[in-house]
DNA sequence: TCTGGGGTCCTAGGACCC
DNA sequence: TCTGGGGTCCTAGGACCC
């Protein structure tokens, strides 16, 4: 197989670097980024909130624990959107496949692009210097011959890095290199592989394939490859609204509930969500998955498959509560989710007589107001008697464009 | 007042069909 | 009214990513 280039782009600690950039006032201090719910979560902390211990996943209350002067600011979907998109235009310059692996990263194959370019080192610097000069944001780049490797470049120097592995030093660095840092190998992974005395990549390289394809099933074999340094995986360009599987919304409620009535409530306002999305993107799905979320943090799902594919956000919480009647609840929810799966990308045409156009065209309608005054300015009845709302941490996994952007109010 | 939310992919077992 | 095996669809659950 013919050498690739790939360059993986990271953008440093983004959500926080856009506020910083926005309000002078947040610059060269401690800043997190969070969610607008009570029991949400720091979703990303500014290098100086880094150099007190705060991290993404931590509760607000122990960021604060760890950072006393530490500024908290709720996040702000749209900004980063919008400064996301722009980034991934420029890198449009360099080559068509730029593969958008979410709002702060990217990959990009220069294997056809250097000829024009120079060196991927060169296109890097260009990169570097026009998004320090359009957005003032710094990011870490590598390039190495596959994604697995440029990422991990990327991740070897921040912020503001620039690191290159070529094909002739692949060996050496995955000797020592413990597989925890590749992506694709977590905590409960990195565990079975320790219980097998593996720790480093090169110990996985070396691995009887027969032994971990027993253990891991097909994933052996990646496993192995991986410890190898070996990735053929394509860059994928414009994977985004052609591809998309699922469409979902969940919540962590502001309270534990155990009213029926909050909960069905709940579910509405989920489905509307889901349907909405569903709606606008012109996907319809046949399967609706419900999930729960016990106080005590213990987590279940269900599924149903009906004839029908599914878009409109009534049909969608009906089948959703059709699997919550069924269940018998034995502890105060905390997390209810929607999701829609089984979709269909050529959408859904309006029916021509009858009910069912008039249903489509209600929903048109609902739909047009919200997009004009946001989120639930018109919705179905219980939704408006609901008290609380839950939380909406936005999380840098939201693609900037396409089937993946939420857009909340 | 510990512990978010958006996804993708894989596995395993059962139903059902040929 | 016994038997095998492959394929597909479905449900439930888990690992992993940002």
């Amino acid at each position: 197989m013919k050498t690739r280039t790939i360059m993986h782009i990271d953008m440093n600690a983004f959500f926080a670097s856009v506020e910083q950039q926005a309000n002078p006032a947040l610059r060269g201090k401690p800043v997190a980024v969070t969610g607008s719910g009570a029991r949400t979560i720091i979703t990303t902390a500014s290098y100086e909130a880094r150099a007190c211990g705060v991290k993404t996943g931590m509760t607000v209350r122990e960021a604060q624990q760890r950072c006393r002067e530490l500024i908290l600011v709720v996040g702000d979907n749209r900004k980063y959107t919008a400064t996301s998109t722009a980034i991934m235009t420029l890198l449009g310059d360099y080559t068509p496949e730029v593969e958008v692996f979410s709002i702060d990263e990217a990959f990009l194959d220069l294997t056809a692009s250097l000829a024009l370019f120079g060196s991927a080192e060169t296109i890097a610097a260009r990169i570097k210097t026009r998004i320090r000069q359009n957005h003032g944001l710094t990011c870490s780049i590598g390039i190495a011959p596959n994604k697995l490797l440029a990422k991990l470049a990327s991740e070897m120097r921040k912020p503001d890095g620039l690191t290159v592995i070529t094909p002739g030093e692949v060996t050496a660095l995955m000797e020592h290199l413990p597989v925890s840092e590749l992506c694709g190998i977590g905590g409960k992974t990195a565990r079975q592989l320790a219980l097998l005395n593996i720790r480093s990549c090169g110990e996985l390289g070396r691995f009887p394939l027969a032994v971990l394809r027993k253990k891991f099933g097909i994933v052996g074999e990646r496993l192995q490859q991986m410890g190898r340094g070996i990735d053929t995986a394509p860059v994928v360009a414009d994977v985004d609204a052609a591809a998309v599987k699922s469409v979902g919304h969940s919540t962590t409620l502001d309270r534990d509930i155990s009213d029926p009535q909050q909960i069905h409530a709940c579910l509405l306002q989920l489905a509307e969500m889901v349907g909405r999305r569903a709606r606008r993107y012109g996907v319809t799905g046949r399967t609706v998955h419900l999930t729960i979320r016990y106080a005590d943090f213990t987590t279940f799902g269900w599924q149903t498959t009906g004839a029908r594919q599914l878009q409109r956000s009534e049909e969608i919480f009906a089948a959703a509560r059709q699997l919550l009647d069924a269940l018998v609840l034995t502890q105060p929810v905390r997390l209810l989710g929607v999701r829609l799966t089984g979709l269909q990308h050529n959408g859904m045409q309006l029916p021509l007589f009858g009910e069912e156009r008039r249903k489509a065209l209600a929903t048109g309608a609902m739909d047009a107001v919200n997009d004009r005054f946001g989120e639930f300015a018109v919705t179905f009845g219980s939704v408006l008697q609901r008290e609380k709302r839950g939380s909406y941490v936005i999380s840098p996994a939201w693609r900037p464009a396409g089937i993946r952007n939420v857009e909340v109010e």
